[in-house]
RNA sequence: GGGGUGGUAGUUCAGCUGGUUAGAACGCCGGCCUGUCACGUCGGAGGUCGCGGGUUCGAGUCCCGUCCACCCCGCCA
């Protein structure tokens, strides 16, 4: 149907017949010339109806609106002088048409397709293919299409299988609640899809199969955020035989190569390693962005020698006081700072303390402090005249998560965050556990099939929560901007510490077993050593487009409500489906 | 489950302390226009003010409820 496409229609090809097809983006009728930019995959060009070269077809272009397909044939010329297009890379040419042909017409639209329409999300979705018409979201799908290929050519390179996993699964403990699709064929029963396809790639490994890795799709029914839908994909890898030094060295290189072929951006240096610990006591949390400073300090023990209530009671009751330097914002207003207090307020702390720091320390608390020790905080947090001192007084989780955010947000407001660098790192010895206060028990930080690091087996065999609390997991992320873009571990391959593990976390051999006895039994038969990653494919492709939400790295997303606009799912059944199911609706009203 | 913002023409929005016939821009339809590329120009059509109640002589505007969209908290091993 065509000889060329419409953005790439160049100088070179001045003098020559052509044919192109395309959407009409825009058409500007002069009554005796027509101009229309033709609009395809690849870009534009102006095609131009004018009556010297055909009575007829001048005549028909009229008909033409926005959004037709139409077919041109016709000769590339260079643009008269003066009116050459420096903002399109075909605007030094144009199509005189000498044939052309409406292969459909289109209705009046709901939404301009153009890249900077504002339409609200929810029109453009319930439209998504008009939506995708632009060139903007169409270019984010081609950069995940690059994306997606280059770890594939990346990972084929290094040995890695390619294997299917099963979608219809079985529901497992722990975790994030499960979508469930019921069997017709064993009434009351359901499979799960999968949250992760987290077994079966380890049974890959007991079965030899030694490097596997999937592009796959992952499923949970949790509630939705800028950066969270229900079915996202994950770059999923299990190798076989490897430390986790090995794996974290391997997956450095692989997403350098991504960068490099699909972004075309190099990333030169080596990606920084954290602890957790680190990670907590100099950011607050265990997802940093490293593209700006703004450490935080504990300065518990320089503030028990304070007079100031409300920090000495937080240090009693056996939390913390951390600080952060705001720099430059010693000028911030009584209502900047409320501001700031209501933020930290919000995220569970009783309240935000400041210090500015001009000729004086000025602040409501500074006669709590005796002389010399406001000098050794600012010193500690590396703050000098013209800064503000910020703390939050707390338990350890509340203070580390407030000061955290808070950090973020002075990351925004000082416009310390640049778009287009990426900071990498790696966060490692990660807790195995964490203490659910609600049930009183451990829960796994990562998954139940972490393995514990070999120092601390022996705390692993111990019975005291305390000594269980300290055990470090063989589990380490991969973080980018700030961003959680994965994660992974060395995983248990002994079946005596898998048990133990189940133990740990109030799971009774029979349940264990009930859920997981594949799993066990597999383990139980000569399962190598062997340990993965998956990353989030979704958001590292939303940071690389510059995206500011995951819905736009997705061809057809789900909104808030966890429904699709274009096709209304999800959607009621009928009564000879159910009844074929054996599901009896009860809705609480 | 909770907090916030929004919902008025096809679209994006304005609409003041409640008051006559609800406006603008873009889009759409028709006319004019031979060099535009945000074309220009003249004219026209287009509204259940999300939905349901209430207050009032009178509600787009105030109150209550509800639905939807987005952002956040909880949740997401």
């Amino acid at each position: 149907m065509r000889t060329h496409k419409c953005g790439e229609v160049t100088g070179t090809d001045i003098g020559s017949e052509i044919k192109i097809v395309g959407w009409t983006n825009k058409w500007r009728d002069h009554g005796g010339v027509v101009f229309i930019d033709l609009r395809d995959r690849s870009g534009l060009v102006q095609v131009v109806f004018s009556p010297e070269s055909d009575e007829a077809v001048h005549k028909a272009a009229h008909k033409v609106r926005n959004e037709y397909v139409i077919q041109v044939s016709g000769s590339v010329r260079a643009r008269p002088e003066g009116t050459v297009n420096e903002s399109l890379p075909t605007g030094a040419v144009e199509v005189v048409v000498k044939e052309f042909k409406i292969l459909n017409e289109c209705k009046p639209l709901p939404f301009m397709v153009d890249d900077d329409t504002d339409a609200s999300e929810s029109l453009r979705y319930k439209h998504r293919y008009l939506d995708l018409r632009r060139p903007i979201i169409q270019k984010n799908l081609i950069l995940r299409h690059k994306t997606t290929k280059a770890f594939r050519d990346y990972l084929d390179g290094e040995g890695f299988l390619d294997i299917e996993t099963p979608i219809l699964t079985k529901s497992t403990p722990e975790g994030a609640r499960d979508y469930l699709v019921p069997s017709r064929t064993n009434p009351g029963s359901f499979f799960a899809l999968p949250q992760s396809p987290q077994i079966f790639k380890q049974i890959l490994m007991v079965a030899g199969l030694e490097r596997y890795y999937q592009i796959v799709r992952c499923f949970r029914d949790e509630d939705l955020r800028a950066d969270r839908q229900p079915e996202f994909t994950q770059v999923d890898m299990e190798l076989s035989f490897v430390n986790s030094e090995e794996i974290m060295t391997l997956i450095e290189h692989m997403i350098k190569h991504v960068f490099k072929e699909a972004l075309g951006t190099e990333i030169k240096e080596q990606f920084v390693r954290l602890t957790y610990k680190d990670a907590m006591d100099r950011y607050g949390c265990d997802k940093p962005d490293l593209r700006f400073g703004l450490e935080l300090a504990d300065v518990s023990d320089l503030v028990k020698d304070s007079e100031f209530k409300v920090f000495l009671d937080t240090l009693k009751r056996g939390g913390i006081v951390k600080a952060i330097a705001g720099k430059g914002l010693a000028g911030y207003s009584r209502k900047d700072l409320d501001d700031l207090t209501k933020e930290v307020q919000g995220y569970g702390a009783k309240g935000l303390a400041w210090i500015k720091i001009k000729d004086d320390y000025e602040s409501p608390i500074v006669k709590f402090f005796p002389d010399g020790l406001l000098d050794k905080i600012k010193e500690r947090l590396g703050a000098e005249k013209g800064d503000l001192m910020l703390f939050v007084a707390d338990r350890v989780n509340v203070t580390n998560d407030c000061l955290s955010r808070l950090r973020n947000e002075l990351g925004r407001r000082l416009e310390l965050i640049s778009d287009n660098v990426y900071k990498f790192a790696w966060v490692t010895d990660f807790p195995l556990f964490e203490w659910n206060e609600d049930e009183k028990r451990h829960e796994a930080m990562h998954h139940p099939f972490t393995s514990p690091m070999e120092e601390d087996l022996e705390l692993f065999f111990k019975e005291d929560a305390e000594s269980q609390s300290r055990i470090r997991a063989q589990a380490y992320d991969i973080v980018l901007n700030g961003c959680e873009i994965g994660g992974g571990s060395i995983r248990i391959h002994k079946k005596e510490v898998q048990d133990r593990m189940f133990h740990l976390l109030g799971i009774e051999a029979e349940e264990a077993n009930s859920k997981f006895g594949f799993l066990l039994d597999a383990l139980d038969h000569g399962a190598p050593p062997h340990g993965g990653l998956a990353l989030g494919l979704d958001r590292l492709v939303m940071i690389m487009c510059g995206a500011r939400s995951i819905r736009d790295v997705i061809a057809f997303p789900k909104t808030q409500k966890a429904a699709c606009p274009l096709s209304n799912a999800p959607s009621e059944v009928s009564a000879k489906q159910l009844e074929e199911l054996g599901i009896k609706l009860d809705i609480k009203e």
